[in-house]
Order: C-alpha cells, then structure tokens, then sequence
DNA sequence: TTACCAGATTGGATTTTTTCCTATATTCAA
DNA sequence: TTGAATATAGGAAAAAATCCAATCTGGTAA
C-alpha cells in the first residue's frame, strides 16, 4: 500500500483522517490474509501503544460499512446451527441476521476450479447471499 | 420428528443415546429455522433443568461433524476480514481455519432466483468451499 | 490562524459466546 | 449384571465483542 493511500481512501468515503484509522486499514492491507479483529488489534498495538480494542472493532466494521474492507461472511457473533442437511443455500439479513434457507439447481452444481480441488479436499460448496429482509426494509432504515 | 426418531438417527451415526441428545436434536428439529446454541440450551432447558452449557456447545458439535445437522458456514469463533473488495470467493479449512481467495467466473455471475430478489435486497452473493487443506490433509487426522 | 464542536479515542468494565475441567453418572457391550 | 468407556453437570475461565464516560482531535468556518 502506498504512502497517502490509506488517507486517501478515508478521505474518499467521507471518513475522518485519524491516525489510528490510517493504521487500521495499513494492518488489514498488509496482513495478506483474513484476520481477525485481535490480529489486527495486535499489529496495530506496535506503533499505538495505546489503542483501544474499541477502536479496533468500531473501526472495521465502519470500514466494512463503507466497503473500504471486505468480510468473510458470517451470521451475528455466534455460529448457528440447521436441521436441513440436504443440499440448499442461505440468504442472510445483515441487520436482523434472519437467516432464510432456498434452493436452486444452477447452484447445486457448482464446481470449485480444478486447481483447487487436487489440493483441496472438498467437503461443501454452498452460495450465501447476504442482503436486507422485506421486514427490516419496512423498518426505517438506520 | 417422529417418536424415536432421534433415537434411531444417533444409534445410525454410532453415538450413544442420552435423553440430552434426544432433546438436543429434537429442538435443532423442531425450531424451524436457524438456532444458535443458546437458543437451543433454552430449548432443552425447560425439560432438561440441570443440563450444562457445554453438553449443548459439545454435541451440537458433534452431530454437525457426523452430519446429523448443518450449519451455516462460519469460521471459527471470530469474524474475518478481508483487504480484497472485488469479487471472489473462498475456500475455508475447517480444520486449521485457514482461508484462501479464489476467482472463477462461472461463480460471478450467479443469480438468486427471482422470487427471492423481488423480497430480499441483495447485496452481495458468495461461494464458500468448506474443506480440508493440505497441511491439515497432510498432518494426521484426529 | 484560531477556536469550536461533532465525532473519535481511551481504558476499563461488562456482556456474550465458547471452552475447560473434574467429580459423578450413564450407556451399552460382553 | 457388570465394567470400562464415554457423557454430563456445574462452575470457572478464556475468548470475542460491546458499552460507556471522560477526554481529546480533525476539519471547518470565521
């Protein structure tokens, strides 16, 4: 990531310019994977001694609102379970977290690249998709 | 479910029976829809009074991994970030919870059926491959 | 440039979710 | 029926996320 970029792309999404959001966005940038809140609380610790986890957390998922980072989908903070096991998709509410089962055959046939596959035992492939129920569009929106 | 049903399911899968897996799978049954794992202690609490958390958290577990329920994909216990916004997918190790970036065209240009999208704003849709990865396939398995 | 104030941060408490642990109890095969 | 393997209860602890009040700061308007 190059110098200013961080800036630049808060400044872009109308976010204030702190120094810890600067080194937030630097963190997730430069951690070449998917880390965890705590990851990057602890890279970010390094050079703000004294950031807060608030901050942290607070910080991501503003960025994740804004699109300025991405997410591994998941439902809430805690994992839930299904009594269907037969083959089926998840439609997800990011605000109520109603989670709504469906199926359709085009995605029960998808299969992951071949690349993948010969180093990758597959187990599952399912199609989550996330979005905003009829009822929380009824809701005003926040 | 019918009456001994559960029984029938758990002796199939080689677990032992206990009148807390019986209710445990019976509220998973019952509920609907997507329960996390308070809800099912909620559940089975009110014919089960003394049954512990940890029975709850230990055989929901247990009857996902001998696929007696789903789940819906999570990755661990905390929420992951991702620097990529542009579109792709992933493939998540179950065992060292891992997870890597792929592209497939094929998997960018699904379509949630109609019905849905006329009720559900859609926002995003992903592909997720639960699976196991080479170091994990290649260290021995538990 | 300065002063203001909406919004951001800290630090610690608190809540929520999950796991750990040990004594006791139960299942089921023999 | 009995013994060994396995499961459970209850409570402590760890892990993950959020809340909150006091304080501070970035950006803008004068």
């Amino acid at each position: 990531m190059k110098r200013g970029e961080a800036e630049r792309i808060l400044r872009e999404q109308r976010a204030r310019v702190t120094p810890q959001r600067v080194a937030i966005l630097r963190a997730v940038e430069s951690s070449g994977s998917h880390p965890d809140a705590d990851a990057v609380y602890r890279q970010v610790s390094r050079g703000h001694p004294h950031i807060s986890r608030d901050t942290v957390y607070r910080t991501l998922s503003m960025m994740e609102e804004k699109g300025i980072i991405g997410s591994v989908l998941s439902v809430g903070n805690s994992k839930r379970y299904d009594p269907v096991t037969t083959k089926h998709h998840h439609l997800v509410c990011i605000r109520c977290k109603k989670i709504l089962d469906f199926s359709a055959k085009e995605f029960d046939r998808l299969e992951p690249p071949a690349k993948m596959v010969s180093r990758f035992q597959v187990l599952r492939t399912t199609v989550q998709v996330e979005g905003v129920c009829e009822d929380c569009r009824n809701r005003k929106k926040t």
